[in-house]
RNA sequence: GGAGCGUUCGACUAAGGGUUAGGUCACCUCCCUUUCACGGAGGUAAUACGGGUUCGAAUCCCGUACGCUCUACCA
């Protein structure tokens, strides 16, 4: 007993990570950590007719960008290496020939196009009791057959042979007891003709090889359960195997289904953790990273789909979800996923964040949009400026780009609904006296300052300030957004402003 | 079709025999704000259905409906 937690998340490398593997990797981390077990990342790359390369540096990236790195993996190595399960093919082939030695599988040398008549001549066509004898394998074939067929390397599958009317039943960690009855399942492929095992028999044999104490895997996975509680058995003892937890799945927001990454392209969010290119189609897929997630909101908002610590707190630090997390208090059921709510959930870490922090967070989206950031600390203080009002961090720019130029796109429109004359006086002799100012020395006047001469001069020209804000906002900053506009002057300086007003000026006499 | 799993406001969820069924997102109203937000105060809104058990059921039991997952030499 007492043996150390260990577990581990399994992915096959054909794309990108979707959110829902990142929920099971999190839960994993979350258990392991909690536990102070080891987390491990095994590639089940078995299929190679679905490898896709980058995929597998893809999910290491995406595992340390949401800060889950694993203790043992392909790159980082351990005790039990080889991680991937290409490099572990010649371990599983002892299995399965201890299976068939046993009496639990049997050679199948039936071929795909073999099978493919099978199932069109039969509906639900199963491979089991039923079917096993017409088929051409060595329950079927006399010992003479099958040796003459494997001599002269006739290509074969292992299967396992599912027992009739066997009650199979596992306490599984979320849903409590589990049973099925073995003769609903077909003799499930072990190992396949090109010697690569399937995922039954090597997530069985890597488990036990790799010492996991639990087990943890989407929804998906839970009608296979029957095959790899037998394969446990018959291989290494009931009492060896892993305790299992099969998570709920992430639902599409509408409809019904498993969410999808063509959902995000539908609907316009990301379902990717990080971007991705799939090197075979070129295909471009945003992610959360890129679309201005803080790694802390996907952690923070993925374990909340789901789980959550029996109070109202919502926002949760990894060492407090750690802290808290049990599977008790995970969900049997599915949690479809509510995009505005994730961009809650940025929204308060944005918040939570230094604005040191922001800044060089935020510098890559300036790169990207072309926006020349001279000062890192104007940057911070722009920040400060605008973060309350930033979702994403790509938010940064659409909020904040005025402040590194001037806006091009003036809407003047919503100035003209109300222009006037005398408005038009005003803001000529507003530009005068900045530019007196700026003579002056006086470049940088503070906020309060520029707001009291502001009014002073709106007095004199007999016109209520409250009519001159909005269309000295729209001058500034191109629109009706953005914070304060004497702090946004202070920020821009005087000769920035007075150059926008004169460009608005001209702009509207010209309609 | 079969098997398994699931079902509380539009969404995420709390309450696990006794609550006016609570919170958060979204939505609406108001306050703050001479913009948009942020913040503050309110509001709309839910126990799938039908039977039991019980003084009492969202909660326990049975049935029904609906949904999802799986049913590959993919994972």
């Amino acid at each position: 007993m007492d043996s150390k937690v260990r577990v581990r998340f399994a992915p096959s490398p054909t794309g990108g990570l979707h959110i829902g593997g990142v929920r099971t990797v999190l839960f994993n981390y979350l258990f392991a950590k909690h536990h102070g077990g080891d987390f491990i990342l095994r590639i089940e790359d078995t299929d190679q007719s679905r490898f896709v390369p980058g995929a597998e540096q893809y999910i290491m990236d995406t595992l340390a960008w949401c800060g889950l790195s694993p203790d043992e993996s392909p790159a980082v190595g351990g005790d039990y290496a080889p991680y991937r399960q290409s490099e572990r093919k010649h371990l599983y082939k002892k299995y399965a020939d201890q299976l068939i030695a046993d009496g639990y599988a049997y050679y199948a040398f039936d071929t795909p196009a073999d099978l493919e008549n099978k199932r069109n001549e039969i509906p639900n066509f199963q491979y089991n009791k039923a079917h096993r004898n017409e088929m051409k394998n060595s329950i079927s074939l006399s010992e003479n057959e099958v040796n003459d067929l494997l001599k002269n390397n006739t290509p074969y599958v292992v299967r396992i042979i599912m027992p009739e009317q066997e009650t199979l039943s596992f306490n599984d960690l979320i849903r409590g007891e589990v049973s099925f009855d073995t003769s609903t399942v077909d003799d499930k492929v072990l190992l396949k003709a090109d010697g690569m095992p399937t995922y039954h028999l090597a997530v069985v044999v890597d488990d036990h090889l790799m010492k996991i104490t639990h087990a943890f895997r989407g929804e998906e996975w839970l009608p296979s359960a029957p095959v790899h509680i037998l394969l446990w058995k018959y291989l290494f003892g009931l009492n060896h195997m892993p305790q299992w937890a099969h998570l709920p799945l992430i639902l599409k927001p509408e409809g019904h289904g498993k969410l999808s990454k063509r959902d995000g392209e539908r609907l316009g969010f990301p379902v990717f953790a990080m971007d991705w290119m799939d090197p075979n189609t070129k295909e471009q897929t945003i992610g959360f990273k890129e679309r201005g997630f803080l790694p802390e909101a996907l952690i923070n908002l993925l374990a909340l789909l789901g789980w959550n610590d029996g109070t109202d707190k919502e926002i949760f630090s990894i060492d407090e979800l750690i802290a808290q997390f049990s599977l008790a208090r995970v969900h049997k059921g599915g949690a479809k996923f509510d995009y505005e709510k994730a961009k809650w959930f940025n929204q308060e870490w944005i918040k939570k964040t230094d604005n040191d922090q922001l800044a060089t967070l935020v510098k890559p989206f300036y790169d990207d949009a072309q926006i020349e950031v001279h000062e890192p600390a104007y940057l911070v203080k722009v920040i400060g400026l605008i973060k309350d009002r930033c979702h994403l961090l790509y938010d940064f720019i659409t909020q904040g780009s005025f402040f590194f130029k001037a806006p091009t796109e003036i809407d003047t429109a919503s100035i003209l609904a109300k222009w006037e004359e005398k408005k038009q006086a005003f803001f000529t002799e507003l530009t005068a006296a900045y530019a007196e100012m700026i003579t002056n020395g006086d470049t940088q006047p503070v906020a309060a300052d520029l707001e009291i001469h502001f009014k002073a001069l709106a007095t004199t020209h007999e016109i209520k300030p409250g009519d001159l804000m909005l269309p000295f906002r729209i001058m500034l900053v191109g629109g009706k957004f953005g914070p304060g506009v004497f702090e946004i002057i202070q920020a821009i300086e005087l000769k920035d402003a007075k150059e926008r007003i004169e460009y608005s000026l001209k702009l509207l006499s010209n309609k």
